[in-house]
DNA sequence: TGAATATATGAACATGTATTCATATGTTAT
DNA sequence: ATAACATATGAATACATGTTCATATATTCA
């Protein structure tokens, strides 16, 4: 005879006080959404490149442009969205727009990122 | 008259010191991508999920996918994905397969992360 | 052996996203 | 004012990716 099933999931329920014990511990949806908004960001080649390069030192849009050989609307169009998870910020000097790490976390994220790979 | 132009980029060279120095402390283009990919994986609220969950105890496919309100495939799908970034392992007890963390990294990065989301 | 069940996997579909192109905006210098 | 130029932005396109559905695999138990 058939057990419970939880609608979803389509299989009966295993370790029922498994679940509970660790339902109680996650932090709200929205939380866990944000981190992994934040991961996006982080995850892809270009973004990476452009905050590895501003770690050293800040750089204007032309520069990054140059430096990864890409044309200046991918760039531009990549550092808004870096901008808006707050992981660059700019200041403005003449025509000239100089963007900046906005966040020191960013260097250990990476750091932690590095270790990870190295772990294999 | 217009000054020599970077191919790509679309706009004349400001800053030729800058970039070359930036140039010299960049990691190698794959190292570059592969913590891109590595963030990528993070970069999903249903993996984010799934690793914190695994951040308190070991759990089943079904166990995971009761949790998340999720079916079976779906998490299974993920876990795949965890698994070929080294982020979990598993161990099979039966028809059981047990998923737990791989790497101690996985918790410093979100420390990270959701310090980083904090510091707004 | 056959039924039940836990997990894995391939294909299809829908959605998201990075880059390019064309063009707009804003600043400097003539 | 006009030209040159650095940057921003909207639309279009191409590609990647998450979920679902159907089904395969593997294990346990009667």
């Amino acid at each position: 005879m058939k057990k419970a099933q939880i609608e979803t999931c389509g299989c009966n329920i295993i370790h029922e006080d498994v679940i509970e014990r660790v339902r109680s511990e996650m932090p709200q949806e929205e939380t866990l959404y944000d981190v992994a908004d934040l991961f996006k960001v982080l995850g892809d080649s270009t973004r990476v490149k452009i905050l590895y390069a501003l770690l050293q030192e800040e750089m204007c849009v032309c520069d990054i442009a140059a430096l990864l050989g890409m044309n200046q609307s991918a760039i531009s169009h990549q550092l808004r969205v870096l901008k808006q998870a707050r992981l660059v910020k700019f200041k403005k000097e003449g025509k000239v727009v100089y963007y900046s790490l906005d966040d020191e976390h960013v260097k250990n994220i990476f750091q932690q990122g590095f270790e990870h790979l190295a772990h294999k």
